[in-house]
DNA sequence: CATCTTACTTGTGAAAAGCAAGTGAATATA
DNA sequence: TATATTCACTTGCTTTTCACAAGTAAGATG
């Protein structure tokens, strides 16, 4: 299969590469797994409450590593499995995905109110707890 | 044309809630058009960089109004005119762009540099300014 | 009145999403 | 060791969405 050049930018704004990044139903949310539920393999992200496609799944999962968001390792006691691990600049995504969450949960009606109460009483702490959970278990790649 | 019902959600995580509404490609530079760059009518955001289709724009209007995001008035001095405005829930999405921008800014090679460091040198102030402007000019609306 | 603007809609082909089933290597089980 | 199972994907097919070009109706302009 032939790897895609750098597709080119629509423009040099900021927002504009995050949202060509990040901007669909699924990569967010598969990110969302990795940093706040722990998924870490294949059938665990499939197994998400959304019920994203396998198919779509891989391609995700690819594009993320091919921005560097995620990294894979291979699994040193199950050699089917692959390990998928955000790198810096995935966990770098945590503000992002925090201020999306309060936005909607402070106007629509949604669930997981407390996890959100947490991140409304201390944003900074709770981003810190993130972060250092993070760093504890995976030991952060570039 | 049918209008579609309340289109019911794949998840109750706040997260999902915020992708079904924005996790696509336009979405967010619609918003982003109307709060930094101060567009106000179709045609002004058809002059975005990026290059919206028009009937794309359309839908994504339609959509961010149906969401509550932004709404909509006539022009006083000319008929043929719509003028779209952001509800205070679209106001509120300025922290989401704002992280955005500064995680892009910080991994991808971007432009619009003066902005972005106005942002990374007092985040709650670029804020508050964006807020004020906003209330100044616009009067905002539920 | 003729022309131009503005905010769309329509038509068409291409691309992406979604669903079901299948593949092949690695592992667990009898 | 033979068989079944798990894991990480692919493949094929249908449906939905995107993108580009063109068109239209209401209102403004000269």
């Amino acid at each position: 299969m032939l790897k895609k050049r750098k597709a080119k930018r629509r423009s040099g704004c900021p927002l504009n590469a995050s949202v060509e990044m990040l901007g669909d139903r699924w990569s967010l949310l598969i990110i969302r797994d990795m940093m706040v539920r722990g998924s870490r393999t294949y059938k665990e992200f499939l197994e998400s409450d959304e019920g994203i496609a396998t198919n779509i799944l891989a391609d995700r999962l690819q594009k993320l590593v091919a921005h560097g968001i995620v990294t894979t390792e291979p699994d040193s006691s199950d050699g089917r499995k692959l390990i998928y691990l955000l790198t810096a600049k995935g966990i770098d995504l945590a503000p992002v995905l925090t201020e999306m969450v309060l936005w909607a949960a402070a106007h629509e009606d949604t669930g997981n109110q407390a996890i959100v109460r947490q991140m409304q009483a201390d944003k900074e702490k709770f981003l810190a707890g993130v972060r250092r959970r993070w760093a504890k278990s995976h030991s952060l790649r570039t």
